[in-house]
DNA sequence: GTCTATAGATAGATAGAC
DNA sequence: GTCTATCTATCTATAGAC
């Protein structure tokens, strides 16, 4: 309609990539338009030209993380109820993590983005969806316990030091291992 | 010697209880002095009449955090390396977080706290110490993924929405046992 | 698409009266 | 110990030239 075919060209993606090194560097309230302007070499107004405010920079950065979680959780939820979706979903984080190892953490620590996803789409419904996936409808507080510390370690592991030099395969099997232990789940057949 | 025997007074312990409320809601970088003082019904020169620069004022924050670990490192390391030792460390971590639980939040999440820690003491010396302990001397990958799984998980536990029902006692005891099978650790005989 | 220039708000911090 | 007042720097955001 009235959105022009192109918006996205070369220039917002350079803008993206700079602002999520930045983010995961000196998280989001952190990170002022001016850091991500001079990380370019170009002005401030530069970047205002591509993105109209800090907070639609925000949400465009999140935006692919948005988009997967979604992905996943809409086949989670075609298989019933049961430790098969349980396991489902959790692979989809693990996943998550592995492919957006810096951009994760970027979601969790700060509360500006905090807020930020409990007042803006996708997030103000994607959240309580995967919540009650991983929660079940009446989680004891051995479960809430676990899935927190899944959470908490899922999405802050791409900003952990001591992990930075595993390689993303690896990550992502220790990952899987740890929150398959946390929720009493077993590993599947043809893993080794 | 040098110090006077009591600039701490009410006033001091007030501005520290409003800046922990306010660090836990809305991150350390998220929260001004005007915020704190207007919590408090006073100006920003109150507090800084109290702290010199907000630096200060976020460590005197963290303190109690420090000082406890500090004490539960020194009498974990008195016993020899090996799992008691390593079980120690962890039970240290967990009673910490059930003793502090909106002030462990602040730990983690803000990457200017982690600069913070990587310049003054006693963080700086204290952060290796913890984390030689939970490793141990020649780390594999997946020891590494399950101390970074747990450190996240207990520093945000306590600004967790899912676990601000949970007690003190019930917390403490899922932690620990979350903890005990991401490490391989036998719960010790005496427990439920 | 990028620039200069600037507005308006707010940050951390200081000086000095009471 | 708290205040008013102020400084300086930086923040988000906008206007308008090139």
């Amino acid at each position: 309609m009235a959105r022009p075919v192109a918006p996205r060209g070369r220039g917002r993606e350079r803008v993206l990539g700079a602002a999520l090194s930045l983010f995961a560097e000196h998280g989001v309230s952190g990170t002022s338009l001016h850091m991500i302007a001079e990380a370019l070499g170009v002005t401030k107004a530069a970047v205002y030209h591509q993105f109209r405010t800090k907070e639609e920079l925000v949400l465009a950065v999140l935006r692919p993380v948005g988009d997967e979680i979604t992905a996943f959780m809409d086949a989670a939820e075609g298989c019933p109820d049961g430790p098969e979706r349980l396991d489902a979903v959790v692979v989809g984080l693990v996943d998550l993590v592995s492919h957006h190892r810096r951009l994760t953490a970027v979601l969790r620590g700060d509360p500006a983005v905090g807020r930020l996803m409990r007042t803006h789409e996708p997030w103000r419904s994607l959240t309580p969806r995967v919540a009650r996936a991983l929660l079940g409808a009446a989680p004891d507080p051995a479960r809430r316990v676990a899935v927190s510390m899944i959470g908490a370690g899922l999405m802050l592991s791409g900003v952990e030091p001591q992990l930075a030099g595993l390689d993303d395969a690896t990550l992502h099997r220790e990952l899987l291992r740890s929150a398959r232990l946390l929720l009493g789940l077993p590993a599947p057949a043809g893993s080794a």
